[in-house]
DNA sequence: ATATTAAAAGACCTTTTGGTCTTTTAATAT
DNA sequence: ATATTAAAAGACCAAAAGGTCTTTTAATAT
């Protein structure tokens, strides 16, 4: 479904957020152990995250990542797009640009309301919501 | 959805089988100019084809591609899986291994059904289904 | 037989993705 | 002040994806 930096960046999104929850503020060591992700690719991207504004750091000791709460919950559309570019999961089955619902190609009836799933599933997801699910124990982040 | 590689074989093979209800058995040249595709490279996915088994080609004057009628049809998601493997587009949204119906990702119940409707697209879905929608009008392959 | 046609084979290249590692900067605690 | 801690910056590398091009092989038509 995503890229590779997209799940990590997703994966240490959500990590961040529970550990805040839970009034901690990891660094990139913990994170990229907790989350299974390389260590220094998982640094590299969360620091992308922080200069996007996605996202806060502070250095030094008791430093880490954390959220400014003041601003609003973060969709994973956001986040995807930030990384994939603005055109992920929205292009044509086949990979026509001519394609639209009044000139469909071969899969697109079929594939267009798969495309609007996704694009609510993205929309409607934030980190905060997972992070939520997450601390209820209804849902699993890694490290089993 | 799929990667180059993949789209560029399903344009190409339901545009051969488009071809081949016409009684026409198209070359290289003008399957990738029709398809809209990169000549050398849709020459070389077409021959990947061929030497899998899901396409017949002839050399010479006369030359090009077609389908052995014989065989059955050939569904989306066997080209799906032998040229991206078999894995595409089966794995949790956000990359765990673990990740399950007993074990949810904060994912989970909401893109499960959505990899299903995936499934069930490339499952049902094949080449020459898809080329009989085209011949019919109901669709574009592309070249408007 | 040979000239022509068209696919097969395969070398080669570029870009993107994924990843590693070292050095620098900034914050804090002593 | 300075030692320590931890993120930021950025150089570097490897694999995969995407793509180009030349040479070889095989079929057909003359």
């Amino acid at each position: 479904m995503f890229n590779k930096e997209t799940e990590y960046a997703l994966r240490g999104l959500v990590y961040v957020r529970v550990q805040q929850i839970l009034g901690h503020k990891p660094g990139i060591i913990e994170i990229a152990t907790e989350i299974d992700a390389p260590l220094f690719y998982t640094g590299k991207i969360l620091q992308r995250l922080v200069k996007m504004g996605f996202l806060m750091s502070s250095k030094g000791k008791g430093g880490g990542f954390y959220f400014d709460l003041l601003k609003p919950d973060l969709p994973l559309k956001t986040i995807v797009e930030a990384i994939e570019g603005g055109k992920a999961y929205s292009g044509c089955g086949f990979g026509l640009k001519q394609c639209n619902d009044d000139n469909p190609c071969p899969l697109h009836e079929q594939y267009a309301p798969i495309r609007a799933s996704i694009d609510k599933l993205v929309t409607l997801n934030t980190v905060q919501s997972l992070a939520l699910n997450y601390k209820n124990g209804e849902d699993i982040l890694l490290k089993l």
